[in-house]
DNA sequence: GCCGTTTTCGGCCCGACTGTTTTCAGTCG
């Protein structure tokens, strides 16, 4: 069993706890066992053996390392399988449900025998909801549309697609005179690859206590409103055609600091803030820093204000999932973060010869204009067909055109940008290359990467990614876990596996910043550190634009607490990079 | 159930909003 069943088991535990009414405490500690699992590189089931490793996880003590021992033992624990004799698996559904909390999903199951999502529409339409204690017909309502709704989408919402709306938004509410910053917070700002819903923090003069309800009625009125929510002193929320929920908050300028700080998360980044706090003698709200005797404001304006008050240095959002960042802010030994500056070149796209929409002058002067110093174009390879693929022919024509163009550029731009001839080629069932080694041999940078994977058993697409690294051509593996952000796929190979062959054979591993082939998440990317793998962040553009979407990568790269050091693209110009890089054989 | 520069017992984060409550429980973030 791996990290990420463990995490679910014990947080199924936990919402089963909660529908008991057990001790709130001992729920919170199973959340905070499964939050902890979850954030460990090494798999658990290989030190299973060793209760020490086990017991020296924060959050981790006696009873869960029993728990632990259980699930990798016989997949199931006794306190869970005592809780579903009781409760039903399906309930934990019905509390994804708004308004379905643990107590209303006790109450419906013990006074209505309810425990799933299409008894409980039936029980609602036949108006024996109403009878229960504290439910009347809005309730009734409310429920009925949730349940829509998540039979609709329950699905959470790709990065970029939430920015663009938030983006779109904050336009709006900027619009109102005395609105003078707007930040979006909770996990789009700390970066993660999806958000379930926007928060949108504001402040200014049009935001303090004695004016603030006009503004609040200018973003209660926004057209792109399909449902208000809820509308209250400082607080509006309301739904985006899509089913996207988006929380604005206006607040004045002397407790910005403090709401971005508590608004951004994480929740458990939160809890231990507050336990730090309280420890210092301080309480830590949405609304000040406060000295418990007195309650006299420590600090509010600014979070970095409420972070130093607490004798801890500024930890940037991407940091804040209380995996060991204010251990680190305490001793002043949060790592320097990599930016977006860093990122010198990008190694992985494509031109209108297969299935990008540009040439290869248009995508240079686009990079340049990024600021990066060195491209490489790698379009698709033959097996690929209907990208329009280079066959061996097409591939040679193809980079003695890259040539050209970068002949013509080092004499209009005096070299301030490079492109380096390249290909991404596939890796075929048997694990060879579909390009010939002597077409290979006349490239700059190889990208190999899986294409079609789909259905095929994890050990037989891992011994093929194995054996084309072997292939002394190969310098980087392009989508090395075969994922998709929001797709139906898993990692199509043993990541960790794989990992370590391309850190002993010296190929670079790459981590795709588009959003959609987020290849390499937090966890494998400080994985890929421990294995001291070289690591590329690349694009994977098919346009100019998409070339922007480094920023989402690097978000990535800053939340495995990654440097400029770990990444190869840092380097200043194309050939230090390709120094770094596998030797050509 | 976890944890300890106050502690091996007794603590464990904070506030707003909703619906239906005639004073607050439950949910949510």
């Amino acid at each position: 069993m791996d990290n990420i069943s463990i995490a679910r088991l014990l947080d199924e535990t936990a919402s089963l706890l909660e529908i008991d009414s057990a001790d709130p405490f001992r729920i919170r500690s199973y959340r905070r066992a499964a939050e902890a699992v979850e954030q460990q590189t090494t798999q658990l089931s290989t030190i299973a053996d060793d209760p020490k490793q086990l017991l020296a996880i924060a959050g981790i003590g006696k009873g869960m390392l029993a728990n632990i021992q259980a699930l990798l033992t016989t997949g199931t624990m006794p306190l869970r399988e005592e809780l579903l004799q009781k409760y039903k698996p399906t309930m934990l559904e019905l509390l994804r449900l708004p308004g379905m909390g643990p107590k209303t999903v006790a109450l419906v199951w013990s006074s209505c025998q309810v425990c799933d999502i299409d008894g409980l529409e039936a029980a609602a339409k036949a108006g024996h909801l109403t009878k229960l204690p504290r439910m009347g017909e809005k309730f009734v309502i409310k429920l009925l549309k949730g349940i829509e709704d998540h039979r609709k989408n329950s699905s959470r919402f790709r990065i970029d697609k939430a920015q663009q709306h938030a983006d779109t938004i904050i336009g709006l509410i900027r619009a109102f005179p005395g609105i003078d910053e707007i930040i979006p917070a909770g996990s789009l700002r700390r970066g993660r690859e999806t958000v379930g819903d926007l928060d949108l923090l504001a402040t200014g003069p049009a935001c303090e206590p004695d004016v603030v309800s006009a503004a609040i009625e200018h973003v209660a009125s926004l057209p792109l409103i399909d449902k208000l929510i809820a509308k209250g002193q400082n607080k509006v929320s309301f739904t985006l055609r899509n089913n996207l929920q988006v929380d604005v908050r206006l607040l004045p300028r002397a407790s910005y600091g403090a709401a971005l700080q508590y608004f951004t998360g994480s929740k458990m980044h939160n809890v231990a803030l507050r336990q730090r706090a309280i420890k210092r003698g301080l309480t830590l709200s949405e609304y000040a820093l406060l000295r418990l005797e007195d309650n006299v404001i420590v600090a509010a304006a600014s979070e970095a204000d409420i972070y130093n008050a607490l004798d801890l240095d500024y930890i940037p959002p991407e940091l804040r999932e209380n995996g060991g960042e204010l251990e680190a802010a305490a001793t002043h030994t949060l790592p320097q973060l990599i930016t977006r500056a860093d990122i010198r070149g990008d190694l992985h796209m494509h031109t209108e010869a297969t299935d990008g929409r540009d040439t290869i002058r248009q995508m240079a002067e686009a990079a340049l204009a990024r600021g990066l110093s060195y491209i490489a174009i790698t379009d698709h390879s033959k097996n690929l067909a209907m990208t329009n693929g280079l066959d061996d022919a097409r591939a040679l024509a193809h980079i003695k055109r890259i040539r050209e163009v970068d002949a013509e550029l080092q004499q209009e731009l005096k070299g301030k940008i490079r492109i380096l001839p390249g290909i991404e080629v596939d890796i075929l069932a048997d694990g060879a290359l579909d390009l010939d080694d002597s077409t290979l041999a006349q490239m700059d940078i190889v990208v190999a990467s899986v294409h079609s994977h789909f259905n095929q058993p994890t050990e037989e697409m891992t011994a093929r990614v194995l054996r084309a690294l072997e292939n002394p051509h190969v310098r980087i593996l392009g989508h090395p876990t075969g994922r998709k952000v929001l797709g139906r796929e898993p990692y199509a190979v043993n990541v960790d596996t794989v990992l370590r062959q391309a850190a002993k054979l010296g190929v670079a591993v790459e981590h795709n910043a588009s959003p959609a082939r987020a290849d390499l998440n937090d966890l494998h990317l400080r994985l890929a550190k421990q294995h001291r793998c070289k690591i590329v962040i690349n694009t994977d553009a098919h346009a100019t634009e998409e070339l922007d979407q480094m920023r989402y990568g690097i978000t990535q790269l800053r939340r495995a607490w990654l440097t400029p050091t770990d990444i190869l693209n840092t380097q200043p110009t194309a050939e230090a990079l390709l120094k770094n890089l596998r030797p050509k054989p």
